[in-house]
DNA sequence: TTAAATTTGTGCGTATGTATG
DNA sequence: ACATACATACGCACAAATTTA
């Protein structure tokens, strides 16, 4: 009935609702509203709608269960920074959602090293303290926004090409499959959380206050010989870990 | 425990070193030195071991290497803050992990509520907006010291006595059996951090620049049907989430 | 510390379109 | 054709939480 705004948009269901909500969905994913900033208020954006409050509201309601934005009464609707789910076992849950906008993380070679391992990478290799391994320091990003920092150590016996194939490929996963690493599993994560330093801090593009989430891990080929050793800080207000621990049940 | 044990015990090996760093071990484990503090310089401790420095270096390395101590130069060996492997799988029971490490945990209840859900806990243990929970407020400490913060939902239907158990049980699992609920299961937990709220700093006898990880979860008893949905937050300098993806099960 | 302004949360009532029987 | 039930949408008013001055 009164549809002063186009009704012509076809996208995003039928009910009026649903279409708004697609909107600001798609407004959210293209940046235009960024992760962090606050969300008009409600009266003016029913207003922009050309819809009752009410409307708009339900619109909302929908993000914040799809996990976009959250609302807190009297101080507004905020994008959520807490964008990326990292499934520490398997699934997905919000970056399906995101998925379909195409969200997709970037990886970018930050400095690269190689020599001999520092206690505690030689431990998690399995290799003798002696010998040598590469170095690889890297930061993830998604949509332009940093997202992880990762040291990630290497036998150098094995895969001494690290650096170069991973620029090659531009994913680690494919450069340890150029170097006949066809398959690896994680075999354990350990989890905690502390400040980030400064020089963390900013390469994270985040207040030295906002913790990182730090995820030291073991990767094993199909053998079960250690071919990567890796620490990972997580950016916490923008990355949360999932893990699933239920399985198939009645 | 008033006093340092003495090198007169034959436990902890033949090697010398090895039966000071089980007389340390010994110490750090009663409390005799407390977590964060530090201890008396080596030359102090090799003379009252009655061994060369040297010796004494051995055992406060096995002592690194095992994660009790941490040795900074210039500054001094200190014991490491208590720092708990909380591991995170099907069955995860706050007692039952910290029995591994050789720890006992003491759950308290700060406060106690029932009422209507505030949405995401209804959500969580899929029941109606309108029907009732009990929430619950715990603190655990180990050697009483606060590691952990909780916040759990219980449908009020099915686990209407939740508090009243959890006091004369001292324990959730006990708690949960004595009204009916056998076993129960984790289904997904999900990890965050970030830096307490002064009351939760306060909660937890930390600073408030102390970051502190977020785990949400929830649990199904034996037929899938969700019985507790839970917050934990954990004091990050004390506890270390474990995830382990190594094994293939069913 | 207090008060005002801003913003979301919630309740009431009304009306319409769409299934269902 | 009619009654019923339900989801959608609009309008107004006030309550509650938060921010700001």
């Amino acid at each position: 009935m009164s549809s002063p705004t186009s009704l012509d948009s076809p996208r995003g269901g039928t009910r009026r609702w649903e279409q708004i909500a697609a909107a600001l969905r798609a407004d959210i994913a293209s940046g235009h509203f960024a992760p962090g900033s606050r969300l008009p208020n409600e009266s003016l954006l029913a207003e922009r709608f050309g819809v009752n409050r009410h409307t708009l509201r339900q619109a909302v309601q929908a993000l914040t269960r799809e996990g976009f934005v959250n609302v807190r009464q009297g101080s507004g609707t905020w994008v959520r920074e807490l964008v990326l789910d990292y499934a520490l076992q398997k699934r997905t849950r919000l970056s399906e959602n995101l998925a379909e906008a195409g969200e997709r993380a970037e990886r970018e070679l930050l400095a690269q090293e190689s020599g001999r391992p520092a206690g505690p990478w030689a431990q998690a290799l399995k290799i003798s303290a002696g010998s040598r391994i590469e170095l690889l320091y890297t930061r993830s990003s998604v949509r332009g926004r940093p997202i992880s920092l990762s040291t990630a150590a290497y036998p150098s016996a094995r895969l001494a090409g690290m650096a170069e194939a991973f620029l090659r490929e531009r994913s680690i996963t494919a450069a340890l499959r150029s170097l006949g690493v066809g398959d690896y599993t994680r075999l354990r994560s350990s989890i905690s959380a502390r400040l980030p330093t400064p020089d963390e801090a900013d390469a994270l593009a985040r207040p030295v206050t906002q913790p990182v989430l730090v995820v030291n891990y073991t990767n094993v080929d199909a053998q079960g010989v250690p071919v990567e050793a890796a620490c990972t800080l997580f950016a916490a207000d923008a990355v949360q870990l999932q893990v699933d621990t239920g399985e198939a049940l009645a």
